[in-house]
This record gives structure tokens, sequence and C-alpha cells, in this order.
DNA sequence: CTAACAATTGAAAGTAGTTTTCATTTGGCA
DNA sequence: TGCCAAATGAAAACTACTTTCAATTGTTAG
């Protein structure tokens, strides 16, 4: 990792090595709030703005990308091997991952034929997931009786 | 429209009747700004809050949706007969938008098999357009001689 | 090994878009 | 026509994000 980021230019430092580790121990859909709060409990001296910057890092070293499913939150969340779009939960805030192969190729085809180019894809279903809607489904039995 | 809202609780207003017929005319992907200037054109008395309140009616009643490209502007997306998503210029800040009824037909499969129950689609693909990327073509070209 | 210097850091202030508050006005119904 | 909940405009508040700045620290050239 600090010879990856040298040969981008960027130097290695105790706190960037304590994000770095924390973002991929945490891993997926990250706001900065909470790798700021997971950072914190290893190492209380490391500023708000020292993780954000490090994360935009992440991202420009092509190794996270951006979230945004309209709620105002910046996620962060780790670039995987194939493209996944989410399944994004509005009761209890969970995501779920999918794969997004076939849709991106799809996109990509309807992108080249207005001679678009695409450089990124962004497919996000919101809903209720199986385990919020089944509690949904509880209560108004519950509720009716 | 006035006897819409009626039926939903909703007064009718000058304002309201202002707002509403300027963000249908300018129709797609509008900020709030965008729609207060426009407003602001015909009846300069009107306050930022009130287009914003009214923005945020339009989609209670199922008029509009938000559109979040991740630039940290909420737009305003007159709903379609149809669903659509949307290919985003980084340079121009255009959007074109593009038939996903196929997109969400595949998506719908994919959430019903994690029992997740979809409420929204948002697809957006980022890059440059067609129009762009020959801008930037031309003037590569015209650096490297 | 050390000096030089650009990159990095933490705290604090600043920014921008969004949302709420509050006093006042107004539309729609009895 | 009078009532009252809904709507309005101005201003303040809020929130997440971003920049500034002085101090510190990795890295590299000598």
């Amino acid at each position: 990792m600090r010879e990856f980021l040298r040969t981008k230019g960027f130097k290695m430092t105790p706190q960037r090595e304590l994000i770095f580790r924390s973002f991929f121990e945490l891993g997926k859909h990250v706001s900065v709030d909470e790798l700021y709060a997971k950072v914190r409990t290893k190492d209380r001296s490391v500023g708000y703005a020292t993780v954000w910057r490090n994360l935009k890092l992440i991202c420009k070293v092509g190794l996270a990308e951006e979230v945004n499913i309209g709620d105002g939150i910046t996620r962060y969340d780790r670039v995987t091997k194939f493209p996944h779009g989410h399944l994004y939960c509005t009761e209890c805030k969970s995501f779920t991952e999918f794969d997004a192969r076939a849709l991106v190729e799809s996109l990509t085809k309807v992108a080249n034929s207005s001679r678009f180019e695409p450089e990124l894809f962004k497919i996000e279903v919101l809903g209720v997931c199986a385990h919020c809607s089944k509690q949904a489904e509880t209560r108004h039995r519950r509720q009716s009786h």
C-alpha cells in the first residue's frame, strides 16, 4: 500500500494507514462520520478533515467510489471486481449489493447509441427489504385484530 | 390541477399556480435555484422557501421525483409515462434521458429474488456526451501539432 | 545521515444547499 | 361572511461538506 501510494506521489503516514485500514475493514457504504467514529476508537487524535481527505484520496486512487442515494449523505464504497448496484432499504437503511455486469452492458449499449462515453454507472433501487416488509406486515396484522 | 390538489387536502394559491406552471414548463432536471429564478421573472415577490416547499409538494403528490447525480444539487424531474434513466455529461452538465423499461424489469427481478420490494429506481450514467468528447478530441489534436 | 521541502495534519472557520421557524396572510368550507 | 387550517416570505438554523492556515512529518537528493 505504501509503495502503491508512493508511485502515485502520496506519502504514507500513521493516520493514513489507520484510516485506510479502517475503511477496508468496514468496507461497504461507509459515511465520513462512520469511518471517523471507527478511526477514533483507535486513535482519538485523528481529525475529521483528515478522515474526509483520505476517503477522497481512496477514491482518487481508484479504490472506492462515492455512493449517493439521495438522503444527503455521501457514502464511500469499495470498488469491487465486478460492477454492482444497490438495493437500499429505506426502513432499516441497509444496503444489499447485486451483480450489475449485465445491466452495465445494456447501459453501455444505450450510451454508445448516443455516442455518449460512459465513465461511471449508478444503479440504485430504493425500497423495503424482506426483513422490514415482513415486520410491517406483522404490525399491520396485529392492528387489524 | 386545483381539483387534483383539493382532493389531496392542499389549497391552490397564486404562488403555487405559478410555481407548478413554471416547473412543468421547464420540465426536466430542475434545481430549486433554477425554478426560483424562473418564477421570479414572473413574480418578484415569491420567496425561495415557497418554491422549495412546492417542489417537495409536487414530489409528494407523485408528479416529480428527486434526481441526485452526486454534485450536491438536488434536481426535480417530472415523472414520465415510462421509467427513464439519465446520461449525465460531467463536462457540459447536460442530461439525456433514455427509456429504462427493460432495465427496470431486470432490476425488479433482481429485487424480487431477494424478496426486496422496490419503490424507486435510479439509473444514472455519468460520462461525456458526444458533443463534449468531440470538442476534447479537437483540442487534443490542436495541442499535439 | 541530514537538510530541504512538499505533502500531510488538526482545528477552526467557511460554504452551500436544504430545512425550519414564526408572524402574517389567505383559500375554502360551514 | 367568518372561521381556521394551510400557505407564504423572510430570516435564521441546520447539516454535510470543504477550505484555510500554521505546524508537523515523510521522502528524497546530496
